[in-house]
DNA sequence: ACCTGAACACCGTTCAAGT
DNA sequence: ACCTGAACACCGTTCAAGT
């Protein structure tokens, strides 16, 4: 509305989309609202940067440069945990990332730092470089599709998963699917279960096979 | 262009719009498009969808139809190994899938029968509810993770790698990133690197950690 | 150097009107 | 029952014009 006087420029552009993004999901930031958000006319933005998919890659590496990296000398399995925890609350306060990851393919600065701390703590805990491939592309993959589907899930608390309870057991009748019957019923609709607990079990069973393999 | 005589259905309407991503890619699909692929105008497809998202979530549970469920009375690890295959193939097949997943949150029939499927094999081989879960999760984590960590890769085979070497190792000076650089160039940029090898080891890596804890 | 108005070539979707 | 033209409220991006 009333004009800032601020200069924009390119960091105000991008910590502006990240911001939008946060609040208002990625599927709704657009040139023209990210623009009227800085008080300024969608064409403006040209200026600070070449197009929406440069503010999109861009977001991207901004977003890994959030995740802990493996601090030197640490134990190799704790710093890893670390870092995967650390990776999987990133995506929480900007759950629009993990799409984001997925479509973007240029590599940024924070990207390859992260990629050479990690490469490096195993190489210091004694991995060979195949070894360490192994451990990276494993972990890695765990870590990103463990999000991803933690993120599908249409509840977030066992609350909201007691009032889903009726209306999911309404569509999974006993005699055409009994074992997810079973596992809905006597597993995931008690008051103990945690979809979110998952992920340290099967992190750990990953890092310890892992140690044996050292 | 000339006018089809065949009466539109939502089938029809699902199949050209998977063909038409296949072919084109997930951003281009438009409603205008699909119609005019169909010989008719995008209004008419209202007629036998909802909207967009009607088509996107069922695309979603057709692409997992075409997932290999695991064969009764097969060893639980060799029936484990076969779908994460074939579900890899079928990301292949349909590099669009991925991104959809993510943000489509509806189960369709197609993805029950796949989760009773997959929890069946697995509780007859003898793993507890809980562990049952766990490997479940376990296993689609890193099944997900992969594929789309494989297509984030910005080149497809060990020549096009080859290709994009110098320019990778230009931007990834030894003093900055000795380990990732390191990585580069004594094993990644060796002809018989594979990233899709891969998969395989963390795969069995998982496998075998849950045999041990049956 | 930075911002903008107008324009272009697109979107998804609604609705009244056609057959 | 199915299809469509016109319309609405959006997109990203270019370009010449302004300061």
């Amino acid at each position: 509305m009333t004009r800032t006087h601020k200069p924009l420029n390119r960091d105000r552009v991008l910590t502006a989309a990240a911001r939008f993004a946060d609040r208002n999901g990625l599927a709704k930031l657009s040139m023209r609202k990210l623009a009227s958000r800085l008080g300024v006319e969608a064409m403006s933005l040209y200026n600070h940067v070449r197009d929406k998919d440069d503010i999109l890659d861009s977001l991207v590496d901004t977003v890994i440069a959030e995740i802990e990296l493996p601090a030197r000398g640490n134990a190799w399995k704790s710093a890893m945990r670390r870092r995967a925890q650390s990776a999987r609350e990133m995506f929480k306060r900007h759950p629009w990332a993990m799409s984001l990851m997925e479509s973007r393919r240029n590599p940024g600065p924070a990207s390859m730092r992260y990629y050479d701390a990690v490469l490096g703590c195993l190489r210091q805990a004694g991995f060979s470089i195949p070894m360490a491939g192994h451990v990276f592309s494993a972990l890695d993959s765990y870590i990103y599709g463990f999000v991803l589907q933690e993120q599908k899930l249409p509840f977030k608390t066992s609350q909201e998963l007691a009032v889903l309870g009726d209306e999911i057991l309404k569509a999974l009748p006993m005699e055409q699917f009994p074992y997810f019957h079973e596992f809905i019923v006597k597993y995931a609709l008690q008051p103990e279960y945690d979809y979110g607990k998952e992920f340290e079990f099967g992190l750990d069973l990953i890092l310890d096979a892992f140690e044996t393999r050292r």
